[in-house]
DNA sequence: CGGAAAGGTTGCGCCAGAACAAACTGGCCA
DNA sequence: TGGCCAGTTTGTTCTGGCGCAACCTTTCCG
């Protein structure tokens, strides 16, 4: 149980990994960096998911950096507590195959989703699954409880800070979304689900 | 233990997932297609390879289609089998763990050289990951034991066959590799890799 | 053997979107 | 209160590689 900041890392990539971790506030950013020094964000943390617990089981390094978006809490346990945890009561190894196995499913997607679709259907893809993660639904409403800057949008959706900003900016203007203070608040989700279905032209 | 003749499917998209399978001999293709009718390759199965089995622990939807991309021998169980098997053994689920892990991690590699790397450098990517997975060295040379048509390793790196063939072409003009009758002999891998990693300009 | 079908190659034009550039905004701190 | 920094917006330019089209090669099959 530890209070990290804005910015700080949980862990980087490359480390070892001897914890498992789980976001009890907040939010975190998993972002890898290629041997090219371009990064991608894999994945967006929110309060209740698992984090850094793969490579606990596979070849311990940890295959990207965890930076916290804002000031959280995180939850953590040793390699060994858990993996006593697991003998203990084994159905909780099927419990983490369940879990794995839909983030598996859920990455696949995005690999065709980017080598097929174009960078507006990608982005709003995007914010479909930001929304459905961490969505908070108020009066036909869904707000995105993750502070988002165009360019984690962009590196999440496989495109540039630019064609994030100008494509949200259009949707803003039509009303399809507003955007302050770094969080997303989405007005016509399903016009959204629309362009990622069928594409934006 | 089932014999299956090129072009036949051993799944299909949105079928119910009740069977594990495994491949004794020949190959598989497993290929995703989009509510747009656009289709990415999410893997290629070699022998010795798991596949259908994700499902079995989450949704029960067979999330891609399975076509043998040659005559090939395939081995499966059912399911209610599988997590008996599990439930006299637990340390298959650890084991499960690790190779859907490691397939995770893989995965989100592929996620981040899509949103970063340009084609040529997807195309090598594919080309070393498929080398690893099913090459035969033979004196210093590497060919991948899969069927590929350009076709293909355009819908696994994220391309179009134009591109593909094109960039093979090259390939083959300055001796990196060979193909044959479907089949990839690679003479430079570390150029392959090369290429990979910083760039075809 | 001949025709069809599947797969591959290649030339060309074009455009989505990346790269580059510059200015703007708001928040923070000294 | 003024400078700085992180983030964003927006205009312009440029190009990778996609779409299209035509043609070629090989394999398959009646």
């Amino acid at each position: 149980m530890e209070y990290v900041n804005k910015n700080d890392a949980i862990f980087a990539q490359g480390d070892n990994a001897n914890r498992a971790f789980a976001l009890a506030a907040g939010s975190v950013r998993i972002i890898q960096t290629g041997s090219d020094g371009k990064q991608a964000i894999i994945r967006f943390i929110a309060p209740g998911d698992l984090f850094g617990t793969v490579p606990l089981f596979t070849n311990n390094k940890l295959p990207a950096d965890a930076l916290a978006a804002e000031r959280s809490l995180i939850l953590s346990w040793s390699e060994t507590d858990l993996f006593e945890l697991i003998d203990r009561f084994p159905s909780i190894a099927v419990n983490i195959i369940r879990i794995i196995g839909a983030r598996l499913a859920e990455t696949q997607d995005r690999v065709r989703e980017l080598a097929t679709q174009c960078a507006d259907q990608r982005i709003a893809h995007a914010i479909l699954r930001l929304a459905a993660q961490a969505g908070h639904n108020v009066n036909g409403v869904t707000t995105i409880g993750i502070p988002l800057r165009r360019k984690d949008l962009a590196e999440f959706s496989g495109t540039t800070l630019h064609t994030a900003s100008r494509t949200l900016a259009a949707w803003e203007k039509t009303g399809l979304l507003m955007s302050q203070d770094q969080h997303l608040t989405i007005r016509d989700i399903s016009a959204i689900a629309r362009i990622a279905d069928k594409g934006g032209h």
